[in-house]
DNA sequence: TATGAATGAGGGTTCATTCAT
DNA sequence: AATGAATGAACCCTCATTCAT
């Protein structure tokens, strides 16, 4: 089990060599949509996305590093729009989190195909500390949400932050097997986050 | 991608062949937890079980069955000992079923590498019936179990049932990442099943 | 039994690719030549070739495509030859008949253990499509020969074509076991195409 | 390749033992006839026979010699019949003749699968003197028939003797595949066999 | 003597990664 | 730079044969 580093081997801000990293990780979510998480592999990513395989590696030092990117951008996508939901509006704090919430079981719906692959697919990294760093993240922009917009002491914080965001993607994610329409994702969702936002209230008084 | 059937060759219930059947899945199993899901193949397992391949494949028709007699020996202990929590003892029910949920979390925890590595090795075969049959069996269980001891109706129980499973189950799973002691299990799990039995009173009036 | 399709991975017309094609059959023709036809595979194939596995698997998709394209190989040549005396020249058609039937008798011996291991490992795929279909080609296009040249219904044709022609290659498949002499061959062929040219005129009134 | 002797390993003529012998070159023919060739296994034979493996590595020391002894039982059975027919009767020599050809190419027919396979499965072995010596064998009965019954040279008979002989069941062989009903058959062997005697008749002015 | 579990070499196929062009 | 053919280790599975019971 080699492990050198799952970061690419360049990351180019700008211009074409940015353009191709982007399609490249794109075909690569493509490809764990379409397939069985096992298919997942190099040759069929730089198919997908019209180059060649040494192409792929010229971007990606291996495999490896290829789907922690695209890890990475799935989350970085879906960070921002909890964010955005979080710290926009005026609406009191309490009610920006349950938006944020219900927000979340519809993404991890709509995009449970690639996120399943996706955690399948990277099982094997998932104790490398990038991925873990990665997870660190959410929890922690999700903690300073809470620490500026609600009256917690730190320590109430520590617990709650980590507490509601884990209980919310967790059942998020059971909720993905066998739900069958949107319909009842919603109905399910409505509940799951009552629940949650229920009992944070009721111990804490907030709201 | 073939598939026949995950049923064993044989699975005679007493003596030599009988145990040589559980040591393999035994072997199965560690070499799950040792090693990362990918890893799994079946000359690892034979050798971890000190026989060759070929006796493997003696008793397992191929890989998939293997790892469906895991999933399904580790899914069958845990069912069993639910059951004995739920339907054991004079307590009321509703302490039976916070029991239970406690007790879903210790087991969730204290196998977590195992049931993690069997959900990514099994990914491919989830959609195979023999799978979900083994799911829907413990959903089955507890909506009789709802059915048997609360004053609800059929509808109720119909939502009920795969609400709090699934929720509780998805919890649980949420803490294998991110717990690290079994004294922050512990607190975390007795706040999971307070607010899901307390969700589950409020709207039911039970209890 | 998986079946697919028999068709190689890819069939370029010109350049290494092509070369690398060709090779691959040259060296399994030689691997079916060389050793027993059970023994044929591709690990063995590859090495005779003097490349990887690997590279063998990006011409073929199996062994059944590769057994198939040297069989394709072996009768294309033989048919384009046949094809060739049945047309060419100016002498009486049935001298041309007689010329291609004991031109096949030699083909057949001197190709003959390449063409009975062949037999021997295409045995499991006989009853696919594609071998059922190159042998009905070489049927068809003696059929339209005997059609074109002789005054024959179209009933005599359809019972004449295949008899001579499964009769002569049966023959010639015959002679392979106990013949020892290219001599004894060639007074052997004289003798059966003799009889069966004798016999084709006989009954139907030709030449 | 190993090579020791395709002799079973006893061959009591009486008894117990004797039956299981037949037992299971029996149980061989219906597993060559059930599956494809490739798939004939000691394992699948024994089963057939209702032995186990060890027993049947106590009749025969190898899988080579099941299939000579299988091999051999059939073309013995034939033989007899063939030898029946030609020495019976007090028909003239040429129509008893006709008769065994006839015949021939309807055994051929009716056991075509059982000869396919054998031939298929004993293609490894095709080379060693045993088998060698069953065909000859039959090559010295007709040599034998031909030479009392037909005021032909020496020199003759051994040119006509296996030429009659191997150009009859090439033909019954080749018309094995192609052929699809008994009726067909029938026309197809009566004018192969006219061929072949009307041949041999005008060559040597018998009959 | 009969049994059949155990062995392990052998063969088909895939895919991460490299490197000559 | 970009290409994609080539490599070969790794994995799944079968079956001839042996040998402890």
């Amino acid at each position: 089990m080699k492990r050198v580093s799952l970061k690419p081997r360049k990351m180019p801000t700008q211009g074409r060599s940015r353009q191709m990293f982007e399609d490249i990780i794109e075909a690569g979510s493509r490809v764990l949509c379409k397939f069985p998480p096992g298919r997942f592999n190099t040759i069929l990513v730089a198919e997908e996305a019209g180059i060649s395989v040494g192409s792929l590696y010229q971007y990606f030092p291996d495999k490896a590093s290829l789907l922690f990117a695209i890890q990475q951008r799935e989350w970085a996508a879906t960070r921002a729009e909890l964010k955005g939901i979080l710290h926009g509006g005026s609406r009191p704090a309490i009610e920006r989190l349950e938006s944020m919430m219900l927000y979340f079981f519809e993404t991890e719906w709509s995009e449970r195909d690639l996120r399943e692959s996706l955690k399948v697919a990277c099982a094997e990294y998932k104790d490398a500390p990038e991925f873990k760093k990665l997870r660190s993240t959410a929890v922690s922009d999700f903690h300073e949400f809470m620490s500026s917009v609600f009256p917690l002491s730190e320590e109430q914080v520590s617990f709650w932050a980590p507490f509601l965001l884990l209980s919310m993607s967790s059942q998020a994610e059971g909720t993905t097997s066998g739900i069958r329409t949107k319909e009842s994702l919603r109905h399910w969702a409505r509940h799951s986050v009552t629940m949650l936002l229920g009992y944070f209230r009721m111990n804490t008084g907030i709201g």
